[in-house]
DNA sequence: TCAACATGTTGTACATAGCGCAACATCTTC
DNA sequence: GAAGATGTTGCGCTATGTACAACATGTTGA
């Protein structure tokens, strides 16, 4: 008997407190009874109850001059808690730091959510020109190095099910749209180990990947190194990059478990 | 008329999903419904209702195998907004950055929250011997030095206020337990615009600390230097380290809009 | 192998807590 | 001073959250 989809236990009240705290994002960092009653479509009254809850847990502040609302510190706190409990978090930071060092690029780890990548972890190099970090933020796994070397070791048939469409959504004039054409590189990739990104994301950003694994033998994440295309010539990527962000991905794997 | 206080309108389904949220903590990062239940004092089927709008939203995540659950990514993306929309964590990174390659040393940034400091970021150095630092705990604001100096400029009235008894609680052998004579130490960190924290709360650990204003000329936070004592010699701490957290201060304070 | 026990998940009725409606207190603007 | 905006307060009603119970599945021990 399959089980029930978890969509019909919701709690709406529940369902209306995180939808408030998720109101927050972007230039958006401090909102009115008023306005949030509006974009939540709900009374005045529930609005400021759910406030007055969250306030007294910390996870709404309230600015006493303009009596505006922003998130609060408790959020941050449990945003730490979550990196804390992660290990790949935690085993990551230390090569990353080591890996910006090396080769004064911006570095990362990304997990694959769906279709997308997350990028859960950045060391930033102090670089005058460099790949701006966004921790948190959601990007299509196909054409980031990081993505494809997750999506690499995928079956076939796991493939179709995960890009559904024979047409992919191009992003640049680089982006490999047809979809077998990315499988045929995905092999490679699996082969080899790493992953390149060629401006198939954004023009004048290039990454390589490669994949994270744990224990279990299953890849978890990636790291990368990412970087303006001016400084990632061939040449570099080839003798520098690539060598780098596969020892730092063997270097996590092993400290998360994973023998060879 | 004096405003009611707002735990009059607290929603109960809400809080409980806090509480939830708040079970995972130092070493607990997976909990079945079973425990959970208990230690909510709620029925399995409220706790597993609960759980389940929460991970509807990604907050918490099943672990398949052993079907306890874990808190889930969207806890940290809520965290990195609250870090994006602060301008005190944006402004001063880059400054612990360099404060730690000027030092060597952990730097920290802190404000103040009821009797405590609370660390809401840290640049850690690359020394063998290091402070390990811990973004997002709270310690006693009277016995470190990122939060004597936010407590230093407080009125005799606020300062036994906020320090109700006569006594305070030992830390170490070093710590200052008599009010009276914190007072006076504090009047003399106020006009000197720094603070240490000579082993008063950890043994074996010091810290210096300076006061970071606003715009608005008020003390929002403090940034901070810490070490193993052994590197923080009379010596060091009044050439080097004083001055380099003093200045580290007044460029954060700047970059927050504060004038001399 | 089977019974006991543990777990997470499903189902339902009812009472109370959440929601909706409205008013109030205060500030700002014209 | 009136109008309009805001955040906050109050209260009644009903829908939703809670409480109770059962089910499905896996593990353990005799």
């Amino acid at each position: 008997m399959a089980k029930k989809e978890k969509s019909d236990y919701l709690i709406q009240a529940v369902s209306h407190a995180l939808d408030l705290l998720e109101q927050f994002h972007d230039e958006i960092d401090e909102l009115g009874v008023t306005e949030l009653s509006k974009r939540l479509k709900l009374h005045k009254n529930n609005v400021f109850r759910l406030l007055a809850t969250l306030e007294s847990r910390g996870y709404i502040e309230q600015n006493r001059v303009t009596e505006n609302y922003r998130l609060g510190l408790k959020t941050l706190e449990l945003g730490q808690t979550f990196i804390r409990q992660m290990g790949l978090l935690r085993q990551s930071k230390p090569v990353l730091e080591a890996l910006v060092k090396e080769c004064n690029e911006t570095t990362y780890v990304a997990i694959l959510k769906e279709l997308n990548i997350i990028y859960l972890d950045a060391v930033e190099t102090d670089m005058t020109v460099r790949v701006v970090p966004r921790v948190g933020s959601r990007l299509p796994a196909y054409c980031t190095a990081a993505g494809k070397v997750q999506i690499a070791y995928m079956s076939d048939e796991e493939l179709e099910n995960y890009l559904p469409t024979k047409e992919l959504k191009r992003y640049t004039n680089s982006t490999v749209t047809d979809r077998d054409v990315l499988k045929k590189q995905l092999k490679v990739i699996a082969e080899q180990g790493y992953a390149i990104d060629n401006e198939e994301l954004d023009i004048g950003v290039k990454c390589v990947g490669a994949p994270i694994r744990d224990y279990t033998r299953r890849i978890i994440g990636a790291v990368s190194i990412s970087g303006p295309s001016m400084r990632f010539t061939d040449d570099r990527v080839e003798k520098e990059l690539i060598p780098l962000v596969m020892k730092a991905a063997e270097e996590i794997s092993s400290k998360l478990g994973f023998q060879k």
